[in-house]
DNA sequence: TGAGAAAACTGGTCTAGTCCAGTTAATACG
DNA sequence: CGTATTAACTGGACTAGACCAGTTTTCTCA
């Protein structure tokens, strides 16, 4: 460890080195970085500080963890329009990439307080979940928890579900969106959320949650995307018309 | 230290603890945590561990660090619709908060060939930069990085540049915009980004960057705002016109 | 009473471990 | 050869410091 000189050089911090390596391509996207363990070693350092680096790289989207696999190096950003929203499978899919969808869950429960508000029923009201999965080459990415009134869709949970949500609403039951109201929110992954896509609990994530009417102004759907922070850039164009 | 129970009970977490008090309103919205080494003894833990538990709530948007000066327990997040595009001050006074703006910076430099590509003009053309800082409630939460093309808007260095630029544009020189592209990534806050809001490089931050162009699709304007995570909630309506 | 210096305070960064808990790979056995 | 068990590996979480660097408060002195 050198001393700090006249001209205030320093020794390139490990946030630097692997950032480099990641900028060349020397460590190309996808890639599992050496453990903590050999980067320590390899480096020098104690594990804290190596864990220290790669956690400031996971904030800044270059890496990210998954809970006791690994570190690896995050994949170019995919470009998500959520006004446009052309479903994950033909987004992902036209940006090169490939996509897979699970879903985890189904049921049937009673709105409480909350999801009674956003949905626009009563307390009690019958609704159906659906939990599903979505990953990116094989990296779980983004968890979809969406809660639909149930006397509005018979049946709905037989259906196959891995597919265009949308696509079933507007064929099987003749209902479309007309208007959203979509919230982001940057914070952590949490609980059962963490949990689906196999990474600790504190990971940071971006919550988008989603408010779909129908013309008459009825909810058609409520959703919560729960992703990866590093995954995606939200882009969109708007337009100023008259205003 | 108590072991583990047959039940798996556990004695809660510092981050659930401190969560509960901002919770239940014993921490208020802008008022300072106890520093890192009180916490530290009033827990019985090392600070290493109130750090990560701290950290913890800086990522889900809880608390925020000022850099060397403290521990914070964030306020309620701001409604930002980049889209309505309300502009800063408007938008948080309407919200019921007090809004600053500070020019930190104005300067006239040469395109770079990122800036010129972002610009649609030439490398080396002259280039107007401006760096703001917005605050709320006297907390430095944004930095705005503002690109104009010079000879777009002669004298422009010389206006009063704390207030709305849009109006300026819009008065001084008849420059409206049209359509804006904008992308959101969430990243973390670096160097000077990090140094203007007084906060720590690798802080998690949100960053926004706009291309504004008028009505015969020339650039506006180009701008990066560099926002800290917790302040915002973005948030959208949609409307899917007949397709 | 105001300015400058010193002290106290705050977070930032690092060392050196230990133990826990889930995952993956290797080994043993039927 | 497939299944179950064991070992190795991985990150997660914690202890106990030390030292650095910027900020704020207190003290001193003119």
């Amino acid at each position: 460890m050198q001393k700090k000189d006249a001209n205030r050089a320093r020794r390139p911090s490990l946030r630097d080195i692997l950032a480099r390596r990641i900028e060349t391509g020397d460590l190309q996207p996808g890639s599992q970085l050496a453990s903590e363990r050999e980067l320590s070693e390899e480096c020098g350092m104690t594990r804290v500080t190596v864990r220290e680096a790669l956690q400031q790289l996971e904030t800044e989207g270059l890496v990210y963890r998954m809970n006791r696999r690994g570190w690896f190096v995050a994949a170019r950003r995919l470009d998500y329009d959520p006004v446009e929203d052309a479903g994950f499978m033909r987004n992902v899919s036209r940006q090169g990439r490939t996509p897979k969808t699970e879903t985890l869950l189904k049921e049937k429960l009673q709105a409480s307080p909350w999801l009674a508000s956003h949905l626009g029923v009563r307390v009690g009201t019958a609704v159906f979940r659906l939990q599903r999965r979505r990953c990116i080459d094989e990296r779980p990415v983004l968890i979809e928890d969406i809660f639909l009134i149930a006397q509005r869709y018979p049946g709905l949970l037989k259906a196959d579900l891995d597919g265009s949500l949308s696509e079933v609403l507007a064929q099987r039951y003749g209902v479309r969106t007309h208007r959203s109201r979509i919230v982001l929110t940057s914070t952590a992954l949490l609980g059962p959320q963490a949990d689906a896509l196999w990474v600790a609990s504190g990971t940071p994530g971006l919550l988008l949650t989603r408010t779909a009417r129908d013309s008459h102004g009825q909810v058609v759907e409520f959703d919560q995307e729960y992703w990866r922070h590093d995954v995606l850039n939200i882009a969109l164009t708007t337009s100023i018309s008259g205003e």
